[in-house]
DNA sequence: GGGTCTCATTGACCCACATCAAGTTTCATG
DNA sequence: CATGAAACTTGATGTGGGTCAATGAGACCC
């Protein structure tokens, strides 16, 4: 999946327009600009589209270029050269990827689903971060919550068992999709996907979400919707964290 | 082990005749200062010391403290309620350790071997930071290696046999050391750490040592002494990575 | 120099999860 | 609505590394 190359579509002007109208304006690096700023901001902006299954950049490419993304959710995984693969982050409207101040990308970033992004060329956006102190904490901020989230997911994979995983991982999607106990909550991502999150095999995740269902700590609508009756049931099973 | 206070001993002032003579001086955050921002800079410091096994703070601590590492190794980690441990990392000379913009440490940390910080408290650095973009910029240049650092972890845990993660421990830790590939590396950490670093039972890590050693991939000298002979050879069994 | 404490090594055995192999469900497509 | 492919589930079996237990090796102290 994903080997053809990425549709970039290039919004020429009226990215002031588009801000406006964004999903992820008050999400993004870009809430904490002021007018002028934004302006300025958006005018060092192209858009751009991803398919599902399409690439972004790859690990080990020059990173020339940095994105927030808008819309939909973006796949981060690192690859060991026999294929085995780690996926080390799901990303949603408002996150931004690709910050290196390394000269290559660390990680290959592919679309989970169809998704928008912002796009910089690294230069400019090294030049608008030394004009806008404010867009440089709010970066230092979310590299700094990215890293205490990095932690969390060492302990998991270091420490926890299969069943302790899978509750972590529906718990955190839960909260980050601010569902109540009684809303579902939808995986977007495949059974791959997941088993290549939290360092286990795809029948490993099927049988455990089996028998997960079957101690009735979850429901399964479908291959991707999830009920969670007692979150805190499953809080128990994840070892709190 | 590092149940008792920490030790602080609090320099009065002579912060300055410190900082020239400071181990960490072109490491850590304030080698990107001018002389007057060191002036500000270590007046807002005082220095500390700690034992090795003492522990600077605990998670979910209130996060009134920052720090920047001048000698000695501490180790960071997280706990589960049953005690699993996974130490997220080995912090030396130059790194900085407490950088929250949450309320609470996210992690504890404990001194691996006897060390000396400078101690910030949280609100004067925060000012600091506001008053020096350079700093700021050095801090996000580190938030961003740290998670580059974080990432190649989470491959190690999620996806790397027990071989595999030995060789990349060793690998990473000779270059840290900046030592050529006859010169031996040294520990510092317990079994235990290592163990609870990789993922693995001080057994398996043992176990393992000595398969190497059996193999020729490595010589050991006492306990913490390590030599590799070709790098290459341990590249190899680590995947590359 | 012997005693003891801690840490590391080694061995025997076990189990959670991986692997291999069928099915089964879902979904796109004509 | 049939058809095929991909994704998911389930079952049978294997194994890498965990667990439990004994032994060895320093370090420190009297």
């Amino acid at each position: 999946m994903g080997q053809s190359d990425p549709v970039m579509t290039t919004v020429c002007c009226g990215a002031q327009v588009a801000c406006d109208q964004c999903d992820a304006r008050d999400l993004a690096v870009c809430a904490v600009l002021d007018e002028d700023e934004l302006r300025r901001f958006s005018a060092a902006a192209t858009t751009a589209r991803l398919e599902a299954g399409q690439t972004l950049f790859h690990e080990g490419e020059p990173a020339d270029e940095m994105f927030s993304l808008t819309e939909g959710m973006i796949k981060l995984y690192k690859l060991l050269q026999d294929g085995r693969r780690q996926i080390t982050g799901f990303l949603l409207a408002g996150d931004f990827l690709g910050l290196a101040f390394g000269r290559t990308y660390v990680y290959s970033a592919e679309a989970v689903t169809p998704v928008r992004l912002c796009r910089f060329r690294r230069a400019a956006f090294l030049r608008l971060l030394e004009e806008m102190p404010h867009l440089e904490r709010n970066l230092l901020g979310r590299a700094s919550s990215e890293l205490a989230a990095a932690q969390e997911q060492m302990l998991l994979l270091g420490r926890k068992t299969a069943r302790e995983r899978l509750a972590t991982f529906l718990l955190t999607i839960a909260e980050r999709q601010r569902r109540t106990d009684s809303e579902p909550v939808d995986l977007l991502m495949s059974r791959s996907d997941i088993a290549d999150y939290l360092g286990l095999t795809i029948e490993t995740v099927s049988r455990t979400l089996s028998t997960m269902r079957r101690l009735g700590a979850i429901a399964l609508d479908g291959t991707s919707r999830v009920y969670i009756p007692d979150r805190n049931a499953l809080r128990t099973i994840a070892g709190v964290g």
